[in-house]
DNA sequence: TTCATAATTGCAATCGATTGCCTAAAATAT
DNA sequence: ATATTTTAGGCAATCGATTGCAATTATGAA
């Protein structure tokens, strides 16, 4: 089985008795061309089966309408969802999305990010793998003057576009929203604090318990619960305490507020009435949990749009474009876990 | 702010006062070279930060190390997870994945296969939109030599390997298990018949009630139930008929065994005990539901890894290998939903 | 009819890496 | 010391499309 050689515009041109250069001219719809030629070589190339050579094409052009994307894991409703936004506007444009999953892991998200510049992609979106390491990789895709953007997880430092959800804000809403529901001991299940997104969070818990004149109480802060395993063993310890708290707002994900959530009911406490519970995502299983669960959501699809929107403008103003933080505001979705007035 | 040129062979090689062959040889590994000379090249590349240059490269050799992928959506569970586990083998040999989705449209599907012809790569991964049309495109693929993997949803007639769950099995399995939990008049909601998977399951369905002696009502079968709320719409039918089913199978998918509960649920009926429901699909939320859902696991992450395997092994034979279909064999995963002795 | 101008088309270099072929030098054998 | 084989490295063509410049033809104005 031998690969049957592709027609190319030599092929094209022997056939038509033409030049390469024209038939490459009619090909791209240039003005330099005849239009009769064009519409000659256009039909000669579909009869012929022509397929472009991208490889060849971006050589010459030294460019690649490609954007590569580095994110921890592929398959987490978060990011398979900033993709599916991302690939629509990508699409629309007629690029190409090259994926890499890091694993979280540092070394394989340098891997990924070098095999994208090799091959000179327009840009690279990424999101930091959990376990941190140098930047270089990163600063390096800046000196080739590669577009980076940043989303999510951000290296602070680098001067890059970034869009990120405010989770000050969000996590201020959701604790203000316990408060207002009555509950006076909020508990938080916090995240690994090198990652700046979850200390934005528990900044703004504590920001809302001051605001509302609640104190501040390190035994009610849960050092990294970020599975809904770890979720469930930090709600097992903390309803142990001699003054347990009334409400559980797991910032680290909606996976920990289900750990919170089975924990507590199979301590046969009921939920909203004795604990309530607030996680972070809008995960669709939030949705039908019984009693289903407060959470926030991120607009993942539309960040993966605003993200391929940033891109194309910077492209398009060839990098005079300011290089901003956008700030996507997430929005509390109350639900059943903590509505109980 | 002007690109900065990227540092190529020649520019190594003007510095060592090498040839260009030479310092390609270095990179290369080759053992047409001096092993100082070798080191002296390594260490120059390193310093003058040297990124080979991949589409020269692939131009040079014809070939891309690149697999395409073209799921009809990216953010679905199982393809995310098939994504997941085909990167996970991708990576391994160095290669990449382009990734596309159709979002069930047969144009967007042709046109994404056509971009990754393309790009030459060297091997496409695809699961058809639910919009079916001419496989032309596909066809093409396999003229030009590309190899074709074919997964989940598959053009029959098409001769390419295919990795496919068991669909007749696990409905099967399904359904012989809801017989023994005594479960007497079992409905079925079907998908769009045009996709064999659905056919399939269908299939099984039928086979299970004969092998134990129970007659096919059609009026017992209902199509399309696709979605959660198709779901809901399905059941609340089912159930006001004379003879309502005792048991529903959702074969479409697990949202719609959802749709089922929600909705059978809120009619106040007690289930299992009035009625028994099986999804498919294993999504996480199936877990997490009250009652937790009978479903189906398709095992997707292996499924991804098994379809990259697939592609090296046929690389790597040099396409000796027979085009032959790869059956995984799904779980049947039994939960409270279904369960009533 | 003639010259200027515009419209087409061709030529050849180029993008960067790879590779078959060739030569010079070094290593080994006779 | 001479012949033979290895080894190392250079030369130049090549992959396929693009593009600046030159050449040719067509068009139009004078």
């Amino acid at each position: 089985m031998k690969r049957q050689k592709r027609t190319t515009i030599y092929d094209i041109a022997q056939k038509l008795n033409l030049a390469a250069s024209s038939v490459s001219r009619a090909l791209s719809d240039s003005d330099k061309i005849n239009a009769e030629t064009k519409a000659l070589v256009l039909k000669t190339a579909a009869e012929m089966n022509y397929q472009q050579n991208a490889m060849a094409s971006n050589l010459r052009k030294g460019s690649n309408p490609t954007i590569g994307v580095v994110v921890p894991r592929i398959n987490q409703y978060f990011f398979s969802n900033i993709i599916a936004g991302l690939e629509e506007v990508t699409f629309s444009k007629g690029y190409n999305l090259v994926i890499c999953q890091s694993n979280e892991l540092h070394a394989r998200e340098v891997e990924g990010v070098n095999a994208l510049v090799n091959q000179n992609v327009s840009g690279i979106v990424i999101s930091i793998a959990a376990e941190k390491g140098s930047s270089d990789h990163l600063q390096q895709v800046l000196d080739r003057n590669i577009q980076l953007i940043q989303f999510d997880r951000v290296v602070e430092e680098l001067e890059t576009f970034k869009v990120v959800n405010d989770n000050h804000k969000a996590a201020y809403e959701a604790v203000k929203h316990l408060i207002e529901q009555g509950y006076r001991r909020i508990a938080l299940l916090e995240g690994p604090q090198e990652l700046h997104i979850f200390r934005e969070r528990k900044e703004g818990y504590i920001a809302a318990l001051q605001d509302h004149g609640f104190p501040i109480l390190e035994e009610l802060m849960y050092a990294n619960a970020w599975t809904k395993e770890l979720g469930a063993v930090a709600t097992a310890k903390l309803l142990e305490m001699v003054h347990p708290p009334d409400a559980i707002f797991a910032s680290t994900s909606d996976f920990a507020a289900l750990g919170v959530l089975e924990a507590a009911t199979a301590k046969g406490m009921r939920i909203p009435e004795e604990l309530g519970i607030c996680g972070y995502s809008n995960e669709p299983f939030t949705e039908i949990t019984s009693p289903s669960i407060t959470t926030i959501d991120q607009f993942s699809v539309e960040m993966g749009k605003t993200i391929g929107n940033l891109h194309f403008q910077e492209i398009e103003n060839s990098g005079m474009v300011i290089k901003k933080t956008v700030n996507i505001k997430p929005k509390l979705i109350i639900r059943k876990s903590s509505l109980r007035m």
